[in-house]
DNA sequence: TCAATGACCGTCCCCTGATC
DNA sequence: GATCAGGGGACGGTCATTGA
C-alpha cells in the first residue's frame, strides 16, 4: 500500500498538477502516453462532505446524465472508491475515450470527485454528496432497491485497497454468473461494521462476561463468526441467487502481503474466500496450508 | 445541536527475537 | 549479517452516549 498517497486534492494540494493536466500526468511523463490531450479532468469540488463545518447546502440543479453514466455512478457508489483504470476496463470494455468522456461529464457536473495517488498517479473516483443524492432520488434508486451507496474518500491510507475491492467483486461475480447464479446485492465492510457496532454499543452496559457471551450472538445475527474473541468482518459480501434461485452469500477477503499469519488464519477459519494479487497469493499460500485452516487463496 | 469521549475493529509500521 | 515472523502501538473508520 503506497504511503505517499495523497487522498484529497484540496487537503494536500498537488503542485505537480495544473488545470491542464491530462489524466493526472505531469508534463515530464506524458511522453510515454498515447492518451489524447483533449480529454481533461475537472478540478474536484472544494468542500469536504465529512467535515460538518464545510457542510454547505448544495443547491438543487438539473443534471444531464445518460443511462450509461448513471450505471457508472452506481458502480462507483456501490464500491465507494474505484480506480479509473478498472472502471475503464470493466464498464467500458477498455474504451478509454468513452470512459474519459463520461467521467469528465460527471466530474464537470460535480457528481463525481477524483483523487490522484502519489507517486503512481493512479486516478481514483468517488461520488460527491450531490452525486449520491442524485443516485438515490433519480432513476438509480428504482434499479437498486437494496443497494447501499457511499460517497467521499475515507481511510486515506487504504484507498488502493478499497479500490481493489472492485476487482475482487468482478472476479467473484464472474464465477457466480458462470455457475448460473446472479448477484443481488453488494455489501462492503462499512455496512457490516455499522450494523455490528450499533449492536455492540448496546452491549456496553452489560457485565464483561455477558458482553463476551452476547458478542457471538450479535456476530451470528449478521452471519459473521467470532475467532479467538474477535469478530471477523470480510472486505466484501456478495448476496446472490444460485442457479436454482436459492438466496445465498459469499464473504470475500482481499489479502495483501502485509497480512500476518494469525489474521489470515482467522479469516480462513471464519470461512472467508480469500483473494490476493498473483504475487501475494504465492507468498501467502504456505500460511494457509495450516492443517487447521486448509483454506485456498485465489489469485486476482 | 454539536463536540467530546469511549468502545470496537482492521491495517500498517516499528521493534525484537529466532533462524539460516 | 540478513531475513522472517510475531507483538504491540498508532491511526482512522464506525457507532452510541453524555453534557454543554
Amino acid at each position: 500500500m503506497g504511503r505517499d498517497f495523497s487522498i484529497d486534492d484540496e487537503r494536500q494540494p498537488d503542485t505537480s498538477r495544473s488545470d491542464n493536466v491530462v489524466l493526472g500526468r505531469s508534463g515530464s511523463d506524458q511522453a510515454d502516453s498515447p492518451r489524447p490531450r483533449s480529454t481533461r479532468f475537472q478540478e474536484p469540488e472544494s468542500s469536504d462532505p465529512r467535515n460538518p463545518k464545510s457542510r454547505n447546502p448544495i443547491p438543487e440543479r438539473s443534471h444531464e446524465v445518460s443511462q450509461s453514466q448513471t450505471k457508472t455512478m452506481a458502480d462507483v457508489g456501490t464500491f465507494r472508491t474505484i480506480a479509473l483504470s478498472d472502471l475503464t476496463h470493466v464498464r467500458y470494455g477498455g474504451n478509454e475515450k468513452q470512459a474519459l468522456a463520461e467521467v469528465n461529464n460527471l466530474l464537470r457536473q460535480k457528481l463525481l470527485r477524483r483523487s490522484i495517488s502519489q507517486p503512481e498517479r493512479a486516478v481514483y473516483l468517488t461520488l460527491t454528496p450531490e452525486g449520491h443524492r442524485f443516485l438515490l432520488t433519480r432513476n438509480g434508486q428504482a434499479a437498486h432497491e437494496n443497494q447501499v451507496f457511499y460517497h467521499g474518500f475515507v481511510k486515506t491510507r487504504e484507498t488502493e485497497h478499497d479500490a481493489a475491492i472492485y476487482q475482487l467483486y468482478q472476479k467473484e461475480a464472474e464465477n457466480i454468473i458462470a455457475s448460473g447464479g446472479k448477484v443481488t446485492r453488494v455489501i462492503l465492510d462499512f455496512e457490516l461494521k455499522k450494523s455490528l457496532n450499533r449492536k455492540l454499543a448496546r452491549l456496553s452496559s452489560l457485565p464483561k462476561d455477558e458482553q463476551e457471551e452476547r458478542k457471538s450472538e450479535v456476530a451470528k445475527e449478521d452471519g459473521l463468526t467470532v475467532v479467538k474473541g474477535r469478530i471477523q468482518i470480510p472486505d466484501l459480501r456478495l448476496e446472490y441467487e444460485d442457479r436454482d434461485h436459492n438466496p445465498t452469500k459469499v464473504d470475500l477477503e482481499l489479502a495483501t502481503g502485509h497480512y500476518r499469519h494469525g489474521s489470515l488464519a482467522a479469516k480462513g477459519t471464519a470461512g472467508f474466500k480469500i483473494y490476493a494479487s498473483a504475487s501475494d497469493a504465492v507468498r501467502l499460500r504456505p500460511a494457509m496450508a495450516d492443517p487447521e485452516i486448509m483454506q485456498e487463496i485465489f489469485a486476482l
